[in-house]
This record gives C-alpha cells, structure tokens and sequence, in this order.
RNA sequence: GGAGAGGUGGCAGAGUGGUCGAAUGUACCUGACUCGAAAUCAGGCGUAGGUGCAAGCCUACCGUGGGUUCGAAUCCCACCCUCUCCGCCA
C-alpha cells in the first residue's frame, strides 16, 4: 500500500511513476473519494465531539442530582445528522480503502523504464554454457532414468503436477538441503518451519489479495471462511511479523524457508505446459529479509547475492536481469531476476526472483519497529528465492547430462547424496 | 468432538453504565541525590486518524463484528482466539 499522505500532497508525482508500469491511476477518482472523506469525516467528528461534550455533562448532572433534561434534549437533535454522517463514512472507507489496496507499488528510480520482459536489463552474465550435442531435455533425462513420471501424476490429481522416483527424488530433496545449510551456514538467516494455509489477512499483507484472488488456491474452512495455499513462503514468513512492533535492536530479522508452494496458473493454460517449469506445486526455498529503510537497497543486493551464491556452487551457468517497471510484481519497488541456462531450451529461464518492497508490505501489514526515542516506523520487507526447487532440479538434469543419459551429481550436492557421483537408470 | 475458564497498555493486573484511554505495580526514559552505581524521590511514557505554521485541539481503538443507551472496557447477540480437563489422533 501507497502512504496516503503521498497521494494527497503529491498526486501527479504518484500518476507518473504509475505510469512508467503501465498503470493509469485515476487521480480524478482519488480527488472526488478524498474530498468527499475529509468533508464526512470532519463534520462527522465534530457531531461526535459535541455528542461526547454534552453526554459528558449529563452525568455531571445526574451525579449532583439536578434536571438534565434541556441537554438530553439537545443531544437527541444531534442523533440523525450523526447516524448519517456515521453511515455515509462507514460506507465511503471500505471504498477509499479498496482504491489505495488496488495501486501497485512505485518503482525504484533505479527500475529501467519498460513496457514488459523485453525492457529488462541484464546486468550480469556468470559461467559458460557447456556445449552439449543434441542435449535432451528433463522430461526425456528423467523418464528414461525411471524417476520423472508425469503420467501417474496425471492419474493422481491433473496436469501440471509431477511425481519423482528413486535418485531423482533424492535429488531434489538434497537440494533443499543443501540450500537451506548455505543459507543458515553462511548467510546468516534463520531456518523457520510456517503453516501452508493461511488467511486472507496474510495475504493481503504480502499483496497477493484483493488483486490476484484468481492465482490462489482456496481450501473452505467452514461457511464463512477459508484458507488459501501458499503461492509462496513470503506470505507466511513476511506475515510473521503483521502487526508488531519490533525493537529496533533486533533487526534485520533474517528467514529462510522451504515450503511447498501452490499456484493455480490461472492465465497461463498453453505456456510451459511440458515438464517441471509451470507445477501447481513446486517447492522453493525463500529468503526473507525484515530491515529498516535505510538499509534495504543494501539488503537487496545483499539477498540476491545469496541466492546467486546458489546457482555458483552448483556451477550453473545464469544470468541476473534488473526488471524493468512494466515487467515488475505488484508489490516491489525493485527486482532481480535470476536466470538459469537450460541447454535442450537453448535459453536462460528464471529460477529465482528478488525484490525489496520498501514500505509496501509493511504499511499492509502494519509492520514497524521503534527506533529509539522517536515514533514507529514502518520496516522495510524483502525476499528471494534462493531457489525454486522444482527448477533447479531441472537445471541441473539437463546441464549436468552425459551422452548416455546419466547425470553427473554436481560436486556441491554429493554429501546430501550418500556420497553418489552419479545417477543412472534403475 | 464434549465440559469449563478467560481475552484490558511492553509485561502483570484493577475496573461490571457516567468527567475511563483506562487505577496500581513493573519495565523503560528524563531529572534530583551520589565520586560513580544501587536504593530512594519527582516527572514522563499506547496506537492510528483528522485539523492547525505551531502549541494544541478533536475523533477512534479495552479479542473481532453487530446491537441497546444521551453515554459502553462495563449490558445484549454472533464470531474468533487462548488456557484447563475428558475423548480421539500422527
């Protein structure tokens, strides 16, 4: 969420960094609700405070035993234009509210101007694709060594869904490992174990409601409400800290998490549907960061490092691209996107995503911390993948493949894997 | 799933219709005393919003949402959560 002091006390500057994402805001809208509040509001708190002024007197009275008649008379002339000013605000707020959940964040000034994807920047290039003939794609690796079957998943639940067998399974579960014991090891960030179903607050918090309802998996939990999937472990793990206020002392709060993640791929039914790119479920290890605002640029460099610090001690080959403004998510001010080099797609596909969202998230949240003497202020909130799970494994199957169709187990990953060089068919 | 108890400020804990945003204790901040510290004493100390150049003034908030009333932390209704006991369960 927007400050709404910004959009009253500069309204065209916000209309324009809008605007660089593509988004129109429509500052007539804005100027009509706002107006419209500040007239309900002032005169609907005036009524209150003299309500409040005289209801105050009336007990004076009955305490001394005198009449209070006159000012009980008084204040029930007030009753109606209160009741309406009440009514009409309890009505116009739910609807000033949605407007500003609605706007998307303002892109950092550092953010390339862009309309989508073909805007984004590549700012660094790490490690040479290795030349591999005729190179097969994860689908073909990982049937033929028996751990990749799709078609049972089929059966199970749908597309877009996969099951994995044997070393392959290992594989990927080694990987978790593996980042999760970087992370914690070398990073400095703490392990946290979150709940998978989550709230709609939680999810407002992060962003991902009211707007992106359609993304969500829904899970009734009776009449009135339910529980969404997790898109992501930012939502839990961010939303650990709703509604604190944090000692200035303690921050940065540092987090990493792996965690299944649900994505229905509402909008995106004819892209990737081949192998492991686009699951309804996929697991990732995220990185969260809960620092304060003068040392979140800082921090996301910091972050993005630690998720590249990844794909270095696998020796995969990626790239890092600054998205530019129309290409960002809705809540970042400012993202990297890692991507990884897929030899059978001949191209280099994201596999890591990392953003600092400023302010946004935390004024959604309602996230601050003290620092000292002064008021609350609000936090700034980060996070990256450090990795998508899912793709990483098919990273390393089509980069690591052998001419015979075994995968060489990257040097990295080898104690998670019993020591195994190797992966071969069963 | 059944029975009971309870949700008030950072924490503990009063308050059951009226100058209550809320006693008291504790923690914390400032000052006094002290060579310094402890102890003691005095003062301060919630959040959000509105308005104002500012000092300030005003509004809302006692788990959440409704209701009754001139007036609600307090009364009524619904819901959520926590704890204890029983049952079941990994």
């Amino acid at each position: 969420m927007l400050d709404i002091q910004l959009l009253r006390s500069n309204l065209p500057f916000v209309v324009e960094r809008l605007a660089t994402r593509g988004v129109t805001l429509d500052s007539g809208a804005f100027e009509t609700l706002e107006a419209e509040r500040k007239r309900l509001q002032t005169q609907t708190q005036d009524l209150q405070a003299r309500r409040n002024t005289l209801s105050k007197q009336v007990g004076i009275l009955k305490s001394k035993g005198e009449d209070a008649s006159a000012v009980l008379a008084e204040v029930a002339g007030l009753g109606d234009a209160l009741k309406a000013g009440e009514a009409a605000l309890a009505e116009l707020m739910p609807r000033f509210d949605a407007f500003l959940a609605g706007i998307p964040n303002l892109p950092h000034e550092s953010v390339p101007a862009g309309r989508d994807e073909s805007g984004n920047i590549e700012v660094l290039r790490w490690g040479a694709p290795k030349t591999i003939a005729a190179p097969r794609d994860h689908v073909e690796l990982g049937s033929a060594l028996g751990g990749l079957d799709f078609e049972t998943a089929v059966k199970i639940s749908g597309s877009r869904f996969a099951v994995m067998k044997g070393q392959i399974a290992r594989l990927h579960r080694a990987l978790a490992q593996f980042m999760l014991d970087l992370h914690t090891g070398e990073h400095g960030y703490t392990e946290v174990y979150v709940p998978y179903l989550v709230n709609a607050e939680s999810m407002f918090g992060t962003g991902q409601l009211p707007k992106f309802e359609a993304d969500l998996f829904h899970v009734p939990r009776d009449e009135n409400e339910k529980f969404y999937l997790i898109p992501t472990a930012e939502v839990p793990v961010t939303n650990m800290v709703r509604g604190e206020i944090l000692d200035a002392a303690a921050l940065p709060l540092k987090f990493v998490a792996h965690t299944p993640c649900f994505r229905s791929e509402a909008g995106s039914y004819g892209r990737d549907t081949r192998g492991m790119i686009r699951q309804h479920q996929f697991d990732k290890v995220e990185l969260v960061q809960i620092v304060p605002p003068e040392k979140s640029w800082q921090a996301l460099e910091e972050l993005t490092g630690h998720a590249e610090a990844v794909l270095q001690k696998l020796d995969l080959p990626y790239r890092k691209m600054a998205l530019c403004s129309g290409d960002m998510g809705f809540s970042a001010a400012k993202t990297y996107d890692l991507e990884v080099w897929l030899p059978a797609q001949n191209a280099y596909r994201e596999i890591s995503s990392c953003s600092n969202f400023e302010a946004f998230q935390a004024r959604r949240m309602q996230t601050r911390f003290r620092s000292e003497k002064s008021k609350p202020e609000l936090v700034h909130t980060l996070n990256g993948s450090g990795l998508a799970i899912g793709r990483t494994l098919v990273a390393v199957l089509e980069n690591y493949q052998n001419a015979d169709g075994s995968i060489t187990v990257p040097a990295a990953l080898r104690s998670w894997m019993g020591g195994l060089e190797k992966i071969t068919a069963a």
